[in-house]
DNA sequence: GCCTATTAATAATC
DNA sequence: GATTATTAATAGGC
């Protein structure tokens, strides 16, 4: 879109990175802005500049999400966290590390599924709800309960639901073919 | 850029607006990738549709990229985070597509086990609500409440985890006249 | 999803 | 930073 058109691979010439990385990351920002207005979306950009400035665009705004950060507590599990640490080879390469998200996405999901089917299971047992949900407000026990659930389920539920999307949804050409296991 | 030019504010049509948000986002991510490929830029977005699913991009990934900007605040409880750290490279070829399928197997077959542990030890450790717990799986009611504070939290968790230490680049103008609950 | 008229982003330039 | 020739994104329609 410019005199030009350009191919998608690294600039070369320092200067020219930094006007294209300004440009681009405003109409990025901009296009993030029309997606959250346009939709109503809640959207989060950060990124690091060549020279490793930090930069964001968020919406809404961050003292929103700060209040509600405030009401939850520290995560605690470690899900397979350790796993990949070992298997950080020395020069793997960025699809690399997409696919590994892939990976972990797809296990992930593997699992909520197998979650998700044991809990419609158990679902159909009992059908008290209301009386259930009267209880859960009236029991301080139960809250906290509830709330020790919800801490636990705070990451693998969160970033891996987040991150599923994240490779599934890249935009055009993945950069390079790749083939996925063979 | 389209047939018409459209106002930049909610679109009222549910619709059209999942047609917009899909079309959008794929274009925001097309757009964030080729920014991050033509400045070597590190980029992460994470966003909520109308719908609160989640959707993300990431280069190199989210964690890595949400992990800087919080200057290691965060724990490894994240999957994968530190592993794509220092993954720069950029060559991809035969080699990496090997080194990948064992990865992935490696990873998958890992992970599984890991995340199988984790429940296990989860569930140990809600014995002690045992009863509590009994309840909340066998109400539907309370699960659908579970769920939901779930997923207001994973909006706030990511938003935050994104947008707190970000400050600085928000984008030019905001466009049009936008509004929006504060 | 694919198509295409149209608008919007932007590369080169100043 | 501002301008403008071009390309790229996309709104509306299948």
């Amino acid at each position: 879109m410019g005199r030009r058109r350009i191919e998608i691979a690294e600039v070369k010439n320092p200067n020219t990175k930094l006007v294209t990385f300004s440009k681009r990351r405003t109409g990025l920002f901009k296009k993030a802005n029309e997606l959250s207005v346009l939709c109503g979306a809640e959207v989060a950009i950060v990124m690091f500049s060549p020279g490793q400035k930090p930069y964001s665009y968020a919406h809404p705004s961050v003292d929103v999400v700060a209040d509600k950060y405030l009401r939850r507590k520290r995560r605690s599990n470690v899900v397979g966290a350790n796993v990949r640490e070992n298997n950080a080879s020395n020069e793997v390469g960025e699809r690399l590390c997409q696919e590994l998200s892939a990976v972990e996405v797809l296990t992930e999901e593997e699992h909520k599924k197998a979650t998700e089917l044991e809990m419609r299971e158990k679902e159909q047992e009992a059908s008290q709800f209301s009386q259930n949900k009267e209880l859960l407000q009236s029991s301080p026990a139960l809250q906290r309960m509830v709330k020790d659930y919800v801490d636990a389920m705070e990451v693998s539920e969160c970033m891996l639901l987040l991150a599923k999307e994240a490779v599934i949804g890249v935009p055009n050409r993945p950069i390079t073919k790749r083939r996925r296991r063979n």
